[in-house]
DNA sequence: CGTTGGCTTGAGAGGGCTCAAGGCCAGTGG
DNA sequence: CCACTGGCCTTGAGCCCTCTCAAGCCAACG
């Protein structure tokens, strides 16, 4: 099971053996049924997970009161919510589970601890945020340059049949688009 | 000069006095004149910068020929293309001064050479990058969740007179809107 | 096998765009 | 120091992309 997460710490920064023991004692393997929810709002964030296998997506119910669909985790990411994690403020959204998800949790205290203990992981941590950050700019650069269907388009590109593993409704809202005119694209593009 | 710098250093992570003299002895104090680039597109972005003084505009001409700006920076922010910078790859956007703008440049390798140096340093900009995550996400929250007027609005709000400092027609695209109805906007909430 | 949630289809409406023209400075050169 | 010019902002007409609302269909699930 930390096979996973061990070639992909290593990836970006050579750990010793004795470093990854002590990381992966901190993590707390779980897994979450289809719907359940990783975290809701109003709660503090206080856990990073790393998604081992399944699908999350993160979501919340705008002023108008239709669930928006900011983001989604898959298979050998880390999320959390940054903001609710890093500042320990309630959070604006809900983190659910799409299908069975087996994750690991790192606690924020541990997460604290280990940054202290073994300040490698700040290097770690910092490039993780950093792609974070750069795939974020992209998704930016996508929403105010790109017309609806080529966001469709291109998010088929580069997912392959990720969208057959997600509501629909979902898909619609996180390419900021109601679900009917996704449903037109698609008949469109047939 | 570098006062500014402490202060925003140890306003995060709690450097040693020599810590910050060789941080600080990798620093380039340089001035551009209004309209010049720190960076242009496909050019690859070796330099980190943080704003003493001014302001700087990142953006880029889309695919039908109009200019877009995709984010501003200002005083006490350290500003870069992080893609480009992180993976030495070309830069798909221009930075440039909207006003004479005062600036301490970071070297990509001398970057490198302080975090291997300081692992302090790490956890700075690991936390700095987290900030700028969490405004990315903040902004994407924002173009996806309120019509043009609430972003203007919102902008409005949160920077004060900013908006008299930049022109009006980069505000727009970075709104994510046409110059026309940006000004249409102006005129009705008179 | 009925119900419910999600997807599709279609009609009508509107927010924001395009295109075009006019006005208002700020900067430049004579 | 003034006239000129080019860039930026404004205003308006017409249009289109995408939304809202409504109805029907289908698959999954109890």
């Amino acid at each position: 099971m930390f096979e996973i997460l061990k070639s992909y710490l290593n990836r970006y920064v050579h750990f010793e053996e004795n470093e990854l023991l002590f990381f992966f004692s901190q993590l707390k393997p779980t897994v979450y049924q289809k719907k359940e929810f990783l975290l809701k709002k109003e709660q503090i964030c206080s856990q990073y997970f790393f998604i081992l296998k399944g699908v999350v997506h993160f979501h919340h119910t705008n002023a108008n009161g239709k669930e928006h669909t900011t983001m989604y985790g898959i298979d050998k990411w880390w999320v959390t919510n940054y903001d609710s994690f890093i500042h320990q403020t309630p959070s604006n959204i809900n983190i659910q589970a799409l299908e069975d998800t087996e994750v690991l949790i790192l606690d924020k205290s541990s997460f604290d601890k280990i940054l202290i203990n073994i300040p490698k992981f700040e290097r770690f941590f910092r490039i993780i945020t950093e792609k974070a950050y750069i795939a974020s700019q992209r998704r930016i650069e996508h929403l105010t340059q790109l017309s609806t269907e080529e966001r469709y388009t291109n998010f088929i590109k580069e997912t392959g049949n990720f969208a057959q593993r997600i509501p629909q409704y979902t898909l619609a809202s996180y390419l900021n688009c109601t679900p009917e005119f996704l449903s037109t694209i698609k008949a469109l593009k047939k």
